[in-house]
DNA sequence: ACCCAGGGTAACT
DNA sequence: AGTTACCATGGG
């Protein structure tokens, strides 16, 4: 059965290649296929929304709040409007902050570290090939528990170079309790981005990413070097008042608005 | 051959 | 507290 999405503000293109997750592609003209929570879904982008294609009825709520359809990100671009640089960032955007698992967003952005996006797919497919279970459509994330078995040198098939002791010490400190995401939810923002930095290969602009992307904390914004560059070339004095609690999410309309339309601008002698 | 990629660490001032 | 070489790999 195909089921019916509505969402406003939802480009699928955009919102799935933003560099925010990294297991979807395109395999066709508006169709989309990746996984998520260990689903399998293909998607078909519509007018006001999307359509799960071949999909269950129990899908559509894990998906509803996947792409966060709650939010009101009409209300949100409206307000961030106020702000002249935002106004031309968001005009022509329909990125949306995704619901992803706290454990996979981590895994994923140690991957991008000093990395590029193409890169970081490929290694993170890898890893679901090798350590993922094999379900419909394709392979789910590795649990930290599997992944906390292994050794950096088991990890050999992914070509992820020096990222892979940092991957099985987040393994082994998730799956050990150490590092609680439901403790870490709790806490207040600084908190919670030192509570994840006592993992190895995280500092503060993964942290920002696992709370931002994995635990939806829409006021972390993580700091990678093109956000630094809007920043200094737009607000050195900070992010403008209109964007309230929800920096983060003005942060990922700023960060596409930066590499695809401003990139000549901001890289031009730094 | 050189530079960069959604950075972090360790070893320096 | 603030800088800097180095970290694996692949693409331009």
């Amino acid at each position: 059965m195909d089921f019916f999405i509505g969402a406003d503000f939802l480009d699928l293109k955009q919102t799935l290649f933003c560099g925010q997750c990294f297991r979807f592609a395109e395999t066709d003209d508006n169709i989309f296929e990746g996984m998520a929570g260990g689903r399998y879904v293909k998607l078909r982008q519509e007018k006001n929304g999307i359509t799960l294609l071949d999909a269950e009825e129990d899908d559509v709520r894990f998906w509803q709040d996947y792409f966060d359809t709650e939010l009101d990100y009409g209300g949100l671009i409206k307000a961030f409007s106020e702000d002249k640089t935002l106004e031309a960032a968001c005009r022509g955007r329909g990125i949306r902050v995704l619901r992803q698992e706290p454990f996979e967003t981590l895994i994923s952005f140690i991957i991008s570290q000093n990395n590029n996006i193409k890169r970081i797919t490929g290694i993170i497919q890898r890893l679901c090939e090798n350590f993922g279970d094999q379900v419909r459509g394709g392979y789910s994330f590795p649990s930290a528990e599997k992944l906390a078995a292994l050794s950096p040198d088991d990890l050999s098939p992914l070509r992820s170079g020096f990222r892979a002791k940092y991957i099985i010490d987040a393994a082994q400190k998730v799956n050990s309790g150490e590092v609680d995401f439901e403790k870490i939810a709790l806490l207040p923002d600084d908190e919670a981005r030192e509570a994840l930095k006592v993992i190895k290969g995280v500092g503060d602009k993964v942290a920002d990413c696992v709370l931002l992307f994995g635990l939806h904390r829409l006021s972390a914004v993580p700091k990678d070097v093109w956000i630094k560059r809007v920043i200094s070339y737009y607000y050195p004095d900070g992010l403008p008042a209109c964007v309230g609690e929800y920096a983060g999410i003005a942060q990922q309309y700023l960060f596409d608005f930066a590499r695809t339309d401003m990139k000549k601008e901001l890289t031009a002698k730094e």
